[in-house]
DNA sequence: GGGGCGATGTGCT
DNA sequence: GCACATCGCCCCA
């Protein structure tokens, strides 16, 4: 079918050589799958946020280059991984080209195969190991850690690959202030499939000043 | 060299 | 709704 066709293509680069901003809208419907001696699990993108480089205050690009974020100065199509909070990886996907920063960070998502081994990886998340609520529940349900920084999703033989999926009409897409970030909070980068099981709820971020907020 | 805090998830109140 | 676990990164001294 030809549906069944898109479902397994492997994106290229070329498609996500673009800014993070329109990247994170072509990711929604796609399907991420990583390929580990346990099993085979495929996730169905339904929320994403963009992160672009050096004008924006929440970009891990902000403050320049660092060997943490180096994978996000490109090439696109690569996958970057940090480690945060002391104990969660969060996954995203590079955009742009060589020498301008940007990632679309992967939110959340349903789970399209191997919910088993997904419940096996994350036995306490809701959901039920179909749908991975959250980008720290999203790695460990995919099995990434800071071992696959640096992945080329494009590659077809790469243990962790993007595929086309399914398109989302515009009129599906909704978009909103990005999670857990109190820079920029008027900016709305953070873009989801509108009815999916899978999105996350929002949260403001940044602490909470002791008094000097209003 | 030291300290603050973060693109979070979970369980308990 | 809130506190807390937990540690690497980055800024500043």
């Amino acid at each position: 079918m030809e549906r069944d066709a898109q479902d397994e293509r492997v994106m290229a680069r070329e498609e996500l050589a673009i800014d993070p901003v329109d990247l994170a809208r072509k990711l929604l419907g796609g399907v991420l799958e990583s390929r580990t001696p346990e099993g085979i699990v495929r996730l169905r993108l339904a929320e994403v946020e963009a992160y672009r480089g050096l004008d924006d205050p929440a970009s891990h690009c902000y403050r320049g280059r660092t060997p943490r974020n180096d994978v996000m100065w490109g090439p696109a199509g690569h996958l970057y991984v940090y480690f945060v909070y002391g104990m969660h990886f969060c996954a995203n996907v590079v955009g742009l080209s060589d020498g301008q920063p940007g990632a679309v960070l992967l939110r959340a998502g349903e789970v399209v195969e191997g919910a088993d081994l997904a419940r096996k990886r994350r036995p306490t998340a809701r959901g039920n190991g179909h749908v991975a609520k959250g980008p720290a529940v999203l790695t460990s349900v995919l099995g990434l850690d800071r071992a696959h920084n640096g992945i080329d999703l494009t590659d077809s033989s790469a243990s962790v690959r993007l595929l086309a999926g399914e398109s989302v009409a515009d009129e599906r897409i909704r978009s909103g202030p990005r999670v857990g970030v109190a820079a920029a909070i008027d900016i709305p980068w953070r873009f989801w499939i509108d009815g999916s099981p899978a999105v996350s709820t929002y949260r403001r971020g940044g602490r909470v000043r002791p008094r000097a907020e209003r």
